[in-house]
DNA sequence: ACTCAAGTTCGTAAATTCCGAAGTGGCTCC
DNA sequence: GGAGCCACTTCGGAATTTACGAACTTGAGT
């Protein structure tokens, strides 16, 4: 097991040029200052320092020890004012992590709703469904948006809430979406150049049964993991795509776009996952109350 | 003072979530551990974690360390590996210094004498001339490459030893240097566009009166830090510049280039600066061994 | 050879890190 | 709503680590 406090003499060491100034610096005695990084040695199973005229030098293995000491101790010596700074500091810090399969659309319909909070600091998180759950038990994170809720895990304490469930609909671009495909929705699908999600995602697998109960075949021409680069390609005319109306606000961006359909049988959900009990974040309890503010929420179980 | 075996039990005791898990996974006691991240409070000056339930969650600024704390340890974990990797490993390092104003092509030349030798790692630290002078003091360099030679410090003990002392040519674009510019070199500097060194090099300083003692004020388009680069301006027609005859072997792989003119009595010079004492490193020796192989080498003092 | 400066060794004192034992308080289950 | 559990606390003294005073080598400069 490392000691840092051994190898922080050595860097000291290493930095001052020998064990006369260093020591010194330290307010220390000289002697244990030598005893510590023999200690060091002792421990890293190699000698870093060598004797070089009546100074010492660094070794090869204290060479590279002192490039990581180097690094670690910078860290080490703005870490106090950092936290001193952080904590001085009037800012609201949020974590939340994003789970993969969620719209990034959608997350951020959502996360606007505490977006004006005057100094905000907004800690955004992507990651795996399970990790974030670990996460969030481990209070690293404040709340989990997922498109799925957390399986009753009795050993992690956590509350799914279902934030929105909103309608899905399909856009495309302008010349591509002709009055007969709007007229011929959900069949005019089978012609028409189709982006979905990627399997990874929730939505994608109430897609699926989706036009699996309609017996509809989609001309699948592209699968993208992030829904907002998928709307990008669409607009620029490589198919048409699905989106829930929550996201559809964050679509302002993105002209030529026509409406294809609407299915208001489907959903894509999102849920706000979070710790059962323990105080909650002041903006998670914000999040929760303005929910029906989404407008699109689906009013239903 | 920041003790990192504080901040070592904290990381802990937030990675793994809590006084319960943390303690055992170090093989310690619990109490011992939550004393040892109190005195971390103590000494930042705030609470790192708070009460949460009957667990504990980090408070802002723990957040902010543990962030911190979690780069630390990160590198910590794989110190004492990569120690036991370089010691293993049979390279043999050296580690020059380039002084900020050395022509990059000239050192070249110089440490292709020992780039051959077999498992040879070079570590090439380029920095201002007095700052290397204290490096290579603190036993942090093997020998240090500059254009000029080290005043007489008696604090640092260092001993300079020209290594090469190399006429300067002149090299332009063909399509910019005639027959006539050649004839009337180096007045013809005069009219065709000069790329110079920039004054921080010893090579800027000496052509400068170089051309004082000739009257010959060249029409300067050009100054460049880094001589490699200058030649690579120069052969895509930008103009014609010097460069000292050892650098000239580096300059094959830039075709289209004509010799402008010769100036054996102005030379760009090249010191080795190393420790007086102390065992020198082996390719050091080899280094000023081999010198003569330079073939461009300055017989003359 | 002498001197000074840098590094080393040894033995003991001071500080810290550590654990056993005996509380608190929140949470869950019945 | 009370029993029980689990996570965190507090307190005191033991064990380990860290630190220093004093005296000893070794190398470089004069």
């Amino acid at each position: 097991m490392l000691n840092y406090r051994h190898l922080y003499y050595f860097w000291m060491v290493s930095k001052e040029g020998g064990f006369a100034p260093a020591p010194q610096r330290l307010v220390m005695a000289i002697q244990t200052n030598r005893a510590q990084v023999r200690e060091l040695e002792k421990t890293l199973g190699y000698q870093v320092l060598k004797p070089a005229g009546r100074s010492v030098a660094l070794t090869d293995a204290g060479k590279a020890a002192f490039a990581r000491a180097d690094e670690i101790f910078q860290i080490g010596q703005n870490l106090a004012e950092e936290v001193r700074a952080v904590a001085s500091k009037r800012v609201i810090r949020l974590s939340v992590g994003l789970s993969d399969g969620i719209s990034k659309l959608a997350a951020h319909s959502v996360l606007a709703l505490v977006l004006d909070t005057p100094d905000l600091k907004l800690l955004c998180h992507e990651g795996e469904f399970e990790q974030l759950q670990s996460e969030l038990a481990l209070h690293r994170l404040d709340i989990v948006l997922a498109g799925q809720s957390a399986p009753p895990n009795p050993n992690l304490r956590l509350n799914s809430e279902r934030l929105v469930s909103s309608p899905v609909d399909w856009y495309g671009p302008e010349k591509l979406v002709k009055k007969s495909d709007v007229g011929t929705f959900p069949q005019s699908l089978e012609h028409l150049p189709v982006l979905l999600p990627t399997g990874h995602s929730v939505l994608r697998s109430s897609l699926d049964r989706w036009f699996l109960e309609r017996g509809v075949k989609p001309h699948i021409v592209g699968e993208f993991e992030d829904s907002a680069l998928m709307s990008v390609f669409a607009a620029r005319g490589l198919g048409v795509f699905p989106v829930s109306r929550l996201g559809t606000d964050d679509l302002g961006l993105m002209p030529g776009l026509r409406m294809l359909g609407q299915c208001e049988d489907l959903h894509e959900e999102i849920y706000a996952i979070q710790n059962r009990r323990g105080q909650q974040h002041p903006l998670v309890q914000q999040i929760l109350a303005k929910r029906t503010d989404l407008g699109t929420t689906h009013p239903s179980a």
